[in-house]
DNA sequence: GTCTATACTCTGATAGAC
DNA sequence: GTCTATCAGAGTATAGAC
């Protein structure tokens, strides 16, 4: 199962990596059970009995994805959110990696989400968790309230607010397209515009 | 089909009425793909047959599911959203009314919007669409603004902002609950303060 | 209208040749 | 490691008695 990178010939991936892709952009566009291990095949350009020489079901496929997208995508945000940059530039830089990284990957939120409401104790083995993973981040929030900068607020509302503005106009995309009446160019738009807008209204409600 | 209520004796749903509640059940809590026919007579209380005889198909009781559910659900945002109570008291009142319907229905984001990722064109059918539907409350943002009590926003952004910070907890909930390091009762408890404090956030962001 | 029994399709998984 | 062929079980849907 491990092997070296550089096994891969003529930029052509591993039959391994292949296979992550490929299942990679089933589940996300199926979710798991709606995926099937034929089309996966296909998407990879291989055969479906390969899936199961290398990995043993669709159950620990399934797994190896998730756990790949899981970690790629909660530390970042972590990363991002206790850097040493000052609050105003920090929630600009969010702003603007999300907005990047959910442009290019639309299906990511309800994957999570929805895959995570069907197998809540998923969560428990790959991503730090615990209050100390917002530490940085609430020592800051506390620093600006006493030099006069801001208003107070816990830094689980304020992670929350962030976060909620940013990632859901993404996952209700379809919804809040069609009812508002828009175009795929206009809520692209919109999105885009959502990128300055979201750090703008919250720099404005910690206003003191 | 059609069915007059009073067919209902002595508290007794109609079989229509009881496949339709077992159905939600089970498609709220595994989606479509996931949902088993089965598990559906059991939740209500009949044989797997008559889930054929009332519904033709699976394909066909999902949507009417489907449909039962985003009919009591997106117009009543619109009502709430173009009343004409005041601005402020307006945005308590969502949030209230929010927390208190995905308190009582915690799958209800999730399975509206993952169904809606697996076939966009679902949408079209039932629901109001169009720029009109904000119309009183863009109406009554412009006013506010013109009156200098708020800064000018477009109510797209208004309601984008107003909706994801409400919806997304609950929708993100297994994911935040366990990065926070929270248990039930202190996420239950966080939520009920942001029906709270996301109102108050909100009004912060709009003062001029 | 409601049930039991069953037909039939789909799909995850395996056997075995190369 | 990769393929073809096939099995076994699950799941949707229907037939037919009552």
């Amino acid at each position: 199962m491990v092997k070296s990178p550089y096994t891969c010939i003529m930029n052509e991936l591993s039959t391994e990596q292949k296979i992550i892709e490929g299942a990679r952009k089933v589940f996300m566009a199926k979710g798991k059970s709606g995926a099937r291990m034929q089309e996966i095949a296909d998407e990879a350009g291989i055969n479906k009995a390969l899936l199961h020489y290398y990995y043993r079901s669709k159950d620990q496929l399934f797994n190896a994805v998730f756990e790949e997208v899981m970690s790629g995508f909660v530390p970042r945000l972590f990363g991002l959110l206790n850097s040493d940059l000052p609050l105003e530039v920090k929630v600009y830089q969010i702003a603007e990696r999300y907005t990047e990284l959910l442009t290019n990957h639309r299906e990511l939120p309800l994957f999570i989400l929805s895959e995570l409401q069907n197998d809540p104790k998923r969560i428990t083995n790959k991503i730090p968790t615990g209050r100390e993973v917002f530490k940085n981040l609430e020592d800051q929030l506390k620093r600006e309230f006493e030099k006069g900068n801001i208003r107070e607020i816990k830094v689980e509302m304020f992670v929350m607010n962030l976060i909620s503005m940013l990632v859901f106009p993404f996952a209700g995309r379809n919804l809040f397209q069609s009812v508002a009446g828009m175009d795929n160019d206009q809520y692209t738009a919109f999105l885009q515009e959502r990128m300055i807008e979201v750090p703008k209204f919250i720099m404005n409600a910690l206003k003191p």
